[in-house]
RNA sequence: GCCCCCAUCGUCUAGUGGACCAGGAUACUGGCCUCUCACGCCAGAGACACGGGUUCGAAUCCCGUUGGGGGCGCCA
């Protein structure tokens, strides 16, 4: 039976950003979609630029996104005996050279070749001396010098790459180190990797990873070459604009499947929806629907999106997702119930649970504190008798919402003042702000301890005006 | 400089030769709802880059131009 085997790949140079994310995200998907194997593995061979610190961060931000993995992590660096077998086979075959030409004289080169109007790759000058390895040698593998190379993208079709765009390139470095080029190929071949689905900044080097793949006599999986992600301006991702790290989503207050929702309709589609579950993206997931043209980071439409799914989560789920954004409260001192009916009343109120837990204040303190120019605007001497008149019938009356209407509605007329002034005194009065949600549902959660107690203050408050 | 990829409202997209004087989402504007703020609902404005073909017919197919992106490392 034919197993998919997608792989995601990051090298720890660096936070994992969006870009990164949602390759990621297009990797597991078609993984999940037909029951495969997605495998992590971090692309390391970069000694100067690969910190412990981001295979911790990248870590972290695939498992906040939920995106597990079935093999792996594994790390280039500890495989290296594996890359010095293949390449030894290759040398053996006649297949690769060590090339003795020092950096600064193949920068050299490249420099008078691109004034002569050549192409800047490496002019082969070591293929033929037949050079054993040695200090300040690297291996080199042999490309054809006429023909084509063929690339078939499961996305563009066939991609035809002449020769003579790809010189001879390194393999191994002469510090023993494998390249990316190769690095990629052995362990694609050696997981068993079926589909490699990457961003298209990988297309041009696809044929020299071809290259490596049959000189190794071995056949290539299929290649995806995804649009990449550009920044709100059209460039390139970079730390201007969203190549922050998914983490930052994390802490602004984003759902995790908000993002995720967000990733998959950036240069994918499904008809006219807009918004899916992690559930529905694995069932409705396919290569054909995605777009060829690279898509823009959009930080309102993710906005838009976890604003959607805020309101659309049960209550219990925000309660999870919104727990590190409590830390402050003591909310273990409120039952859950307590907690979920005062999350129901802001759902449709917040964009973020950043936000989210910023309007829950006034539920969590014991005592608020007055926002002072909505106190001045609606704690009025004036409304004082009437904030007073509630809070003596406070104890006979019943909290559910249709009667607080009819009561207020009720006392505002009988007594001709308006209620929306009224309801304003009293939403200062329970929340210390001129904005909250909607007051009788308010009263209801807070219960009649609580309301009591912030009127007692608010009279308390008036008198001392 | 050379090579590769791409091209529908500002943005994300639907659209795979006729059902499109181009649909949805988001953002924007106006209105409704209303105890505040939101949500919601209704309405409005807004795009097939350009030029040639092919075809009875093209957003859809072909070519060119332009524009955007990527690559040409002992980075990945």
């Amino acid at each position: 039976m034919f197993q998919v085997v997608t792989r995601f790949p990051p090298s720890p140079t660096g936070h994992l950003h969006l870009g990164g994310a949602r390759t990621a995200l297009f990797n597991w998907l078609f993984a999940r979609h037909y029951q495969g194997k997605f495998i992590l593995r971090f692309e390391d061979t970069d000694q100067e630029r690969s910190k412990p610190e981001y295979v911790t961060s990248i870590l972290e931000a695939l498992k906040w996104l939920g995106l597990d993995w079935d093999e792996g992590p594994y790390f280039q660096s500890q495989r290296l005996e594996l890359y010095h077998q293949f390449a030894q086979r290759l040398l053996e075959e006649g297949k690769a050279y060590y090339c003795e030409c020092s950096k600064e004289l193949l920068e050299e080169k490249k420099k008078k070749r691109l004034e002569l109007g050549l192409k800047p790759g490496y002019d082969k000058t070591c293929r033929d001396k037949n050079l054993g390895p040695g200090e300040g040698r690297a291996l080199r593998i042999i490309t054809p010098d006429i023909g084509d190379i063929v690339v078939e993208d499961l996305l563009r079709g066939r991609i035809i790459f002449s020769a003579d765009e790809i010189d001879d390139f390194i393999i191994l470095r002469s510090d023993k180190t494998p390249t990316y080029q190769f690095a990629v190929v052995v362990d694609d071949i050696t997981m068993k990797i079926t589909h490699v689905i990457r961003g298209d900044d990988h297309l041009s080097n696809t044929p020299k990873q071809i290259l490596i793949y049959k000189a190794l006599g071995v056949n290539p999986p299929f290649f995806a070459h995804i649009p990449m992600v550009l920044g709100s301006d059209g460039a390139r991702l970079s730390k201007r604009h969203g190549a922050r790290s998914v983490l930052e989503y994390r802490e602004e207050g984003y759902l995790p499947y908000a993002l995720i929702n967000y990733l998959a309709r950036l240069g994918w589609g499904y008809g006219d929806e807009e918004y899916f579950s992690v559930k529905e993206l694995i069932e409705k997931f396919s290569l054909e629907r995605i777009n060829l043209a690279p898509a823009r980071f959009d930080s309102d439409k993710l906005l838009a999106v976890n604003t959607y799914w805020i309101k659309n989560s049960p209550s219990e789920v925000l309660l999870e997702h919104l727990l590190p954004f409590l830390k402050d409260y003591s909310i273990f001192r409120f039952s859950k119930e307590y907690l979920i009916l005062a999350i129901e009343t802001i759902k449709s109120r917040t964009k973020t649970l950043k936000e989210m837990a910023e309007m829950l204040h006034f539920y969590l303190v014991e005592e608020i504190d007055y926002e002072e120019n909505s106190a001045r605007k609606y704690l009025t001497k004036a409304i004082g008798p009437y904030l007073e008149r509630f809070f003596l019938d406070l104890k006979d009356l019943s909290l559910e919402e249709q009667e607080l209407e009819s009561y207020f509605k009720n006392l505002a007329q009988t007594s001709g003042i308006k209620l929306k002034d009224l309801a304003q005194a009293i939403r200062v009065a329970l929340t210390g702000k001129s904005v909250s949600p909607g007051l009788f549902e308010i009263i209801k959660v807070l219960g009649k301890e609580r309301v009591e107690k912030r009127l007692k203050k608010a009279l308390e408050f008036i008198k001392n005006l």
